[in-house]
Order: structure tokens, then C-alpha cells, then sequence
DNA sequence: TATGCGATATTCT
DNA sequence: GAATATCGCATAG
């Protein structure tokens, strides 16, 4: 494993789709009282200013104010009332856009991920963006924390060289849904999603997303 | 592998 | 009052 160094913010591209690309494959942090952990990162989403489906898209708030703050920060936030997800911050200050993350392959700390998540299974430590939170042990109180100083919470180099980089539409939206926007390692058995979005391209004919579903579940049963 | 469903907080309408 | 950048468990094929 190569040495894993701390990324300037300088080697973050300036442009929320390229950062969402250039992450596949470089390293998140954290370090805690309880112990390091990290990991690969084999898939990201981008929210790209003016996109209907990103936090930002209704202006500034209380709880999306780091998405705000100039690229490399991190916006955590809490859904569904039971998940935390972890972005980075993308754009210049003022600008409001993010990349999130959806899935680490495990490094280090991978016992303490385990205590944390519950499981043993190393493939489901951190797939999906509300288990890597859990994982990292990271919450709430990490929401605007700079990825690129010298804190506990960062950004680092790639632990080994990374595969081919793959595209999809994004995963557990509705608005501007098509899009493709998700990127991922091809080949990771770490990243989440159905399988026939994992591989390199085609873009197939949207699927139906979790929600849609249900919507149409409710309305063909008060239809009766 | 896919589909269905409940849990549950915060924001927006 | 509705929607949501999800997860874990159940069930079916």
C-alpha cells in the first residue's frame, strides 16, 4: 500500500462533476479516540449547481450552509430520519454544490467499522452512503469541517492505483434523475446500487427509482 | 436478485 | 401534510 499523504485543496478540481470523477480511488480519514479508520473511495454522485435534485437548489439555509463554503469541506446531513451522509463541498465560496459519497472499500481501522456497523462482512462495511457515515463514525457534529486542513476528517492520495472509472444515473432521486452523474470503480465488490448500474456504460433506459415505485404502489391501491 | 415496507427527522409547500 | 441524496428485514422467484 502506498503512503497515503493529506490532499491540498489545490489538487481538487475546481468543477463538481470533475471532483466527483478525480475521487474514485483516493482515501477518507478519520481519525478518533477510539482509532483510525479509512478508506477507498469506489463511489461518488455529483449535485451540480443549478441541479434540481441537490441541497442548494432552493438557495442558502441553516442546513445546507457548508455546501456553500469553498470546495473540500464537508455538508453532513441527516435523512429519513435515520441517516447521516457525508459530502464534499465543490465549488467556489458562495456557490452552493456537492459531491457525495457513497461507498469506501475498508483500510484501515476495518475491526472498529465492524464494532460501529454491527456486521462482519467487509463488503457491506461501507456500502452505501448512510453505512460509510456509520463506519467512519462520522455525524452531524462533522458538518463543515475542512477536508483539506490539518483536522481529525480528511481527504488523502490513493492507497494503491486505481481501476477503470464507470458512469450511471444517479441512485434515490426523483428530479433530474437521469442524469449521469454517479461515478464508480468498475469491478469494486464495494460499490452499492443494483448490479446493471455498475457496469462501464450503456446508459440503459432509466429504471424506476425506490420512490417512484412506491408512489405508483400507493395509487394503483386507492385506484381499487 | 428484486421488490415491498416500516422507521423516523427535517425541510419545504 | 408531503417528500426525502436510506437501511435492514421479509418474502418471492
Amino acid at each position: 500500500m502506498r503512503k497515503v499523504r493529506r490532499l491540498p485543496r489545490s489538487a481538487l478540481p475546481a468543477d463538481t462533476v470533475q471532483l466527483a470523477r478525480y475521487l474514485i480511488g483516493k482515501t477518507l480519514v478519520h481519525d478518533t479516540e477510539e482509532g483510525r479508520t479509512s478508506g477507498r473511495i469506489v463511489e461518488t454522485e455529483a449535485y451540480v449547481v443549478g441541479d434540481a435534485a441537490g441541497h442548494a437548489y432552493r438557495g442558502q439555509t441553516q442546513r445546507n450552509r457548508a455546501l456553500f463554503l469553498r470546495r473540500g469541506h464537508a455538508y453532513v446531513y441527516f435523512i429519513y430520519g435515520v441517516s447521516y451522509l457525508l459530502n464534499v463541498s465543490s465549488e467556489q465560496a458562495g456557490i452552493g454544490a456537492g459531491v457525495l459519497l457513497r461507498a469506501l472499500e475498508p483500510l484501515e481501522g476495518v475491526d472498529l467499522m465492524r464494532k460501529r456497523r454491527g456486521i462482519e462482512r467487509l463488503e457491506d462495511l461501507a456500502r452505501g452512503p448512510g453505512r460509510l457515515t456509520v463506519a467512519m463514525g462520522v455525524g452531524i457534529h462533522d458538518d463543515g469541517l475542512d477536508l483539506c486542513g490539518d483536522g481529525a476528517l480528511w481527504l488523502g492520495t490513493e492507497a494503491r492505483p486505481t481501476g477503470e472509472v464507470g458512469v450511471s444515473i444517479r441512485i434515490g432521486i426523483t428530479r433530474e434523475a437521469h442524469r449521469p452523474l454517479r461515478f464508480f470503480e468498475t469491478g469494486s465488490r464495494f460499490v452499492s446500487g443494483p448490479g446493471r448500474l455498475n457496469r462501464v456504460l450503456p446508459l440503459n433506459p432509466e429504471p424506476k427509482n425506490a420512490t417512484q415505485r412506491r408512489k405508483d404502489a400507493k395509487e394503483n391501491k386507492s385506484r381499487r
